[in-house]
DNA sequence: AGAATAGTGTCTATGAGACAGTATATG
DNA sequence: CATATACTGTCTCATAGACACTATTCT
């Protein structure tokens, strides 16, 4: 839970400055490539555009001879803002001052990231607010970055994120712990299961989110208890890009049917093993640790609450409950002092006087569960003793 | 911690959908206002345009009435991002097909936050992928938010969001509760108390965000223990838009001294005070709840952690831990009790055989904090008993 | 000496765990 | 009847809390 800080350092050895050059190529090819020929004599790295001919010089988004002809254009574009995202700065080539959609489209993804922007002349008619000192020749640029006086960027680059909320629902069934996994329907990870969840929409919160996707997955999505988690954002978490996923809690009583399908993807219960997230490739994305941190916490809420019950249909026997318990524990606990323990506690369970059998053995009383929500003092779940 | 869902209807609890509209007002203003009024007339909050007349019609930059005459354009364009970025999703009004240098550049700034964009047409011409069912009429759009069945196909809008990580950095000082607070340098809530923290990074995780901050708050951020609290993602928890934060938990021995100013803002220790959750008012944002969980964490660590080691300076006394435990869980503790519990327990505090005088009584043996992390027993916190 | 704080020894009440024993069903 | 499960009563042992008592400093 807490975490103590490792000691990384993290000082690198300086690479050569790079940059990519953006502006309307079909216009103003030639200074385009003599800009990049000084910053390549610089010895800096030119990530866009390839220095070679271009090609189809009649569309508005131009194309070189080294593109693939069969690409969709922004297919070619994803590529070209793969090579200036990973540039340390951008030089805007536009002699004339005026910019083509294309080039604005590309700086406005620009500054919305943050990356430093210089340009060759101060851009005419639209409404970027150009910093002092950022307007210069390619010369000067390379003067001013082996110099080391950047002036840009303004900003600090902040990240864009989809947030996300997925649900572990657990339940027992068959006297074994089981959690609702759907068979995802799509890439990434099609075939694989998952937890359910989904995007937060419009005017949600996630709490919001993660109800509405309990209440599309079982039929009593309402009535069920959840909580909050966890919040996952390793930033390759997703390979669809930036998803940062809060994870939630519910526990549910013995569903016999789950409702049907939602999003062309079934939910299945499925029996809980270690394998879920011992091994990765199990479950998509890191739903494993979201599973185990589930577990952990389904275990400790146990102790200190009265959520067993929630596991539990509406009329239960101690017996019942007990079985929770050593489920979610994975112990064996003594029947007696676990009747005494439970029917102490004010408000955990109410008797109803009325019996269950039909099994062998004496007929157990029903319970139905009590006000009560926390338990002080906790279940004490056993652990090793000090030995003398 | 665990909620039992309430009975209320959540129809009037959730957030109107806001949405922004861009496209040429200079040339299909009609057909902009038009849409806008469908979104108004389904209840849904217009962020952009307003309803008014346009200004200066014949330059690439348009006005409206209410825009003040001497602003540069860029500032009003701030505005309108300000606008857009705070609503749940884009409306491209491109009845041609065809969009403008200045749509085309919001919509590089609109696309590279991760924002959900639909369009009146398919966009003519730029290297941008259009989604399925991300071309559709404001009516359909409309009834797709709203969760209607459609006959077309259309895709939900997701919200993206910024995330940040705020931290509560707790110490004690003066053997009183204190926490690590800035006076916000920025509106909104310019001049208000606010927790330290700051936007996400390319590259970083929520801890990686939230670890920076703290080292630049503290000037030993990469030594303090810390943990994930909380997420909070109310939609209208921040007037700038959808800005989701996940609350860090950090604890600090006595430092006497903060480092300096950051971003213009000074950090300071100030005393832990009911008022501070009671009193929505006293910081900014939600921080009061955030402060609220924070401590609630922190009691629950002590009982079953070693973190009140860590409030400590390097060698301290048994009274000091006593004093840690005493000031977060507001209690007195029975001194010769509370030392035979600590020491008995293994790994806990480690004797040094120096002693501390200079006060009154006794010396005191110093101890320094051992490997420990975990209580097994946990302490146990006064309780009421129950009456007989 | 007296006050103040540190630290030790010991008694007691509580409650968890072990287990013997009783109750009541099925086959 | 045996067997299986449900439930009760009682003993034991660990330990949290109360508190008397000793130790060591400052005023």
């Amino acid at each position: 839970m807490m975490s103590r800080p490792t000691g990384d350092d993290r000082s690198t050895a300086k690479a050569r400055p790079s940059v990519a050059l953006i502006g309307s190529f079909r216009q103003h090819f030639a200074e385009v490539r003599r800009a990049a020929e000084v910053f390549a004599a610089a010895g800096f790295t030119v990530r866009t555009p390839p220095l070679v001919p271009l090609r189809d010089v009649d569309r508005e988004f131009v194309r070189f001879e080294t593109d693939p002809h069969l690409s969709l254009d922004h297919h070619i574009q994803d590529i070209t803002f793969d090579k200036i995202f990973s540039s340390d700065f951008v030089y805007v080539v536009n002699p004339d001052g005026y910019l083509g959609r294309t080039t604005s489209y590309e700086l406005g993804r620009i500054l919305e990231r943050g990356m430093a922007v210089y340009y060759a002349e101060p851009p005419k008619d639209l409404p970027i607010e150009i910093a002092e000192g950022t307007v210069l020749s390619a010369d000067d640029l390379v003067a001013c970055v082996l110099g080391e006086v950047l002036t840009a960027p303004a900003r600090r680059p902040r990240v864009a994120a989809l947030p996300t909320a997925d649900i572990v629902i657990l339940t027992i069934r068959d006297r074994e712990l089981h959690v609702l996994l759907i068979k995802r329907g799509k890439d990434p990870f099609r075939g694989k299961s998952a937890l359910p969840g989904g995007f937060v929409r419009p005017g949600e919160s996630l709490e919001d989110t993660a109800r509405r996707e309990l209440e599309e997955e079982t039929n009593l999505g309402g009535s069920l208890l959840m909580e909050q988690l966890h919040t996952f954002s390793e930033p390759e978490r997703d390979p669809r890009g930036r998803i940062v996923t809060t994870a939630f809690l519910a526990i549910a009583p013995d569903l016999s049917d789950v409702r049907g399908a939602s999003d062309a993807a079934r939910a299945d219960w499925v029996e809980v093993d270690e394998s879920m997230w011992r091994d990765p490739a199990r479950l998509a994305f890191d739903h494993g640790d979201i599973l185990r941190r589930a577990l952990e916490r389904a275990r400790v809420l146990l102790e200190h609450t009265t959520v067993a019950a929630d596991f539990c249909p509406r009329r239960f026997t101690i017996s019942d409950l007990r079985k929770v318990y050593e489920v979610i524990w994975g112990v064996t606990l003594n029947p007696q002092n676990f009747q005494r323990k439970v029917r102490e506690v004010k408000g955990f369970v109410i008797p109803t006087h009325e019996r269950r059998d039909g099994r062998q053995g004496r007929p157990a009383e029903l319970f139905r569960r009590g006000p009560a929500e926390h338990l002080d003092p906790p279940m004490l779940r056993p652990r090793q003793r000090n030995s003398p």
